[in-house]
DNA sequence: AATAAAATAGGGCAAATGCCTTATTGCTTC
DNA sequence: GAAGCAATAAGGCATTTGCCCTATTTTATT
């Protein structure tokens, strides 16, 4: 039994490449290309017949997050895997509540390709690890899904990342050092940064401030 | 460089299978296995030199999510990945909210265990596509989220909470003194005995466990 | 090779915190 | 009306934190 998909994206070089990865796979036919999300579902309209569709965000007239969300009132049965470079918090929760059932960036290999596929057309979910991780976050943290609008660029080190974590669980700054192999006087370094960056003045306001970005 | 593994599990020929799938893989030293929560505290107060812990959920004496909230309290640089039979939602929330860095099934194959472990140790999450399908259906469905929570009696007095919420914004002894109209002393004498009934001995450890317990 | 950024480390100091003790007042509840 | 509890308040003290300084090593980036 083949597995009908369709691809939507303005890029054409981008689905071509798509488009590649997908021929390694005999019953992967590919049913057409649709520049955007307007063209999909006049293309839906004519022909159905479709299993499952890699769909592009970032497209011209009607763009990846609404389109999904169309396609899936009137198609419920198709199959929807987001594609795409962005990786996004934002992007990513208007995918899931858009009735997205995956979500993989367009670096993957063919290999993961494929069985994000499969996977998803037996009723399981195609995702990224370090998007899983953002889903992961973003349950733990509900409050977080209403700030993902208006947000500034908080970039913090891995480092960083890593000290915040365990600041966030309370812990002092010589048992922070302890478990992550530093000097006391590094993770203090550590967290003066991390208030001057995300300019705040106490471990609870960077962990709140962190909390409300996703951060952790 | 290699990756210290332990797993934690009461069935004996469970983690004999899981430490079987470890074995291919000659980075992966497993350093131990502990046969309940209780038991791995213990020997990671012992040598908390580990990178990553397989955990099961139904053990005796100590359970794998509230062993999970210990451990990521104690040692957060520790991830851990839920080993389990069992796919409910209210396992998987609990896991994820315990701060579980991924979430598979005991019959996975050695190969996704491998790429599972790897994914997690470069911060991704590793997750079955079952259960990330899951995830993101309660990510679509926040109401769904209440009816799985399981709460243990807490109760703090309707002071205690209003300072509690001020302490989650950040604020000092003298600032919350100001803004509930009291002397700092009295304020002191309220967080005492918010630690106290929490069990904690931190601002952050205290509003962290308020979060868990929907306090505040 | 040169420069910048990140990570590491240490010292000093005022303020805040966590924990102890004691004490008074008002409100329930049996 | 006695007992218990919640809320109020104060003093003491060791530890931790927040913020300032400097300085070396490691790791990109150009």
């Amino acid at each position: 039994m083949s597995v009908r998909i369709a691809i939507v994206d303005d890029k054409i070089f981008l689905s071509k490449a798509v488009a590649e990865k997908l021929s390694f796979f005999e019953d992967f036919k590919l049913k057409f290309i649709a520049a955007h999300g307007a063209d999909l579902l006049t293309k839906l309209d004519e022909n159905s017949n479709i299993d499952l569709i890699l769909m592009d965000i970032e497209m011209p007239v009607l763009n990846g997050i609404e389109a999904t969300a169309l396609v899936k009132q009137k198609y419920p049965q198709i199959k929807i895997i987001m594609l795409t470079v962005f990786d996004n918090d934002e992007h990513i929760f208007n995918a899931i509540k858009a009735g997205a059932d995956g979500y993989l960036l367009k670096e993957t290999s063919p290999d993961i390709l494929e069985k994000g596929i499969r996977e998803t057309l037996s009723g399981g979910a195609a995702m990224n690890p370090s998007i899983a991780m953002r889903t992961l976050k973003l349950l733990r943290n509900p409050e977080s899904i209403s700030n993902l609008q208006e947000r500034e660029e908080i970039s913090l080190s891995s480092r960083e990342i890593e000290v915040l974590e365990q600041l966030s669980k309370g812990l002092s700054y010589t048992k922070i050092a302890e478990n992550l192999f530093l000097s006391p006087s590094t993770v203090r370094k550590h967290i003066e940064n991390i208030y001057k960056k995300l300019q705040v003045h106490s471990k609870i306001e960077a962990v709140e401030k962190a909390r409300q970005n996703n951060i952790i």
